[in-house]
DNA sequence: AATTGGCTCAACCGCGCCTGG
DNA sequence: CCCAGGCGCGGTTGAGCCAAT
């Protein structure tokens, strides 16, 4: 049996609004608000809509202070960051950009950013992974690359594709490193700026000695940690977040340092969102001078099959509750996959 | 001038989550 | 604990517009 309809779809309206029936919602809502219940909203006003209908039109429409359209190249930086960041939680990217609504943000990825962004790469050949690589040799290994993305969900190829090519410094130099933006105060939004004191104070303990029970008392819904941690991401330090520096951190110099907590923020921020979150276990493991070594055993062994690598260099992925096989690790953790592949590919 | 194909975006749909009884 | 109702989200659709042919 299947779910009850919530409304009676043959006596509703449906298509576009006409001026009217936006009037007659607007006034009401203005006057009265919603009354919590928009299923009720509509025969309380006398429309023949859907109250999901009602929503979305005063969501997307109505409401005061909605933007339409010119979206900024700022705007644009931060849609990027975050889709690469979290994929396609377009409610959550909307909340950082005061006056857009998620389904205008998400028609604006879907018909010009992406073919904005994703369209340069096209345009020029691969960089070679290795000095002595030639062209045709990194096109070919790209074709291969994504035949094996197969496997891979549209949206996770998707967000592969575009972290490479950004890593690849082919958008905007401030985008070379998808990252980069976290790093670049004078990239942040305003509000950024004034959440500083309260997140780093409220809900991530600045230099607490245990972050998790200040995470587990949290009474915030996943949606908002998952915001509050982009947020505290990009306004706190890994030091910061964890309460003690990571054995990597402590061993580079500034440059590296960016590279391995902007990768470890996502790691980071999957833990977070899955309940998960093992600070011994957080700190880009694969960065660590024994898996380096490793990498580079299993690379004379193996050459460069990504599955194995991946294997190899996520080995705490069961004992932190991911995937255990690594088509489902590329599936949810692409980001994940995509530094054992990249990393392989410096060596 | 008519046709066609691509693009945009408002709106719809289905489903998972949350909450209150 | 269970269930029903409502909410909110992400994916999809299709009408309208516009440029190219």
């Amino acid at each position: 049996m299947g779910r009850a309809p919530c409304c009676d779809k043959a006596n509703v309206k449906k298509g576009p609004w006409s001026a009217e029936e936006d009037s007659k919602l607007k006034a009401f809502i203005e006057e009265h608000g919603t009354g919590g219940n928009w299923i009720a909203l509509p025969q309380k006003i006398g429309l023949k809509r859907c109250g999901k209908s009602c929503r979305l039109r005063w969501l997307n429409y109505l409401r005061p202070n909605i933007k339409h359209g010119g979206f900024t190249e700022e705007e644009d930086q931060i849609i990027c960051s975050l889709y690469i960041s979290i994929g396609s939680r377009w409610s959550i990217i909307a909340a950082q950009l005061p006056g857009r609504t998620d389904n205008d943000i998400k028609n604006y990825w879907n018909t010009r950013l992406k073919k904005k962004l994703l369209g340069k790469r096209r345009e020029q050949p691969r960089r070679p992974a290795h000095p002595n690589q030639s062209n045709e040799e990194a096109n070919s290994m790209e074709v291969k690359s994504s035949t094996e993305n197969q496997t891979l969900s549209a949206s996770a190829r998707e967000r592969m594709q575009l972290h490479m090519q950004l890593q690849g410094g082919l958008y905007s130099p401030n985008l070379l490193n998808p990252f980069s933006f976290y790093s670049s105060p004078a990239l942040w939004p305003k509000q950024y700026h004034s959440q500083t004191q309260a997140l780093s104070t409220n809900h991530f303990a600045v230099n607490a000695v245990n972050p998790i029970p200040v995470l587990q008392g949290s009474t915030a819904t996943k949606e908002e940690l998952i915001t509050k941690s982009i947020n505290a991401n990009i306004i706190i330090t890994r030091e910061d977040f964890l309460g003690f520096p990571s054995s990597s951190s402590m061993e580079n110099s500034s440059s590296n340092l960016d590279s391995i907590t902007q990768g470890g923020i996502q790691v980071d921020l999957q833990n977070l969102v899955f309940n998960n979150y093992d600070p011994s276990l957080v700190g880009h493991q694969l960065l660590e001078n024994d898996h380096l070594e490793e990498l580079e055993r299993c690379r004379e062994l193996y050459g460069s099959d990504k599955e194995i690598l991946s294997d190899h260099f996520w080995p705490a992925s069961n004992e932190m509750g991911y995937p255990s096989d690594s088509a489902s690790l590329a599936l949810e953790y692409p980001a994940a996959q995509l530094d054992c592949v990249l990393r392989y590919e410096e060596l």
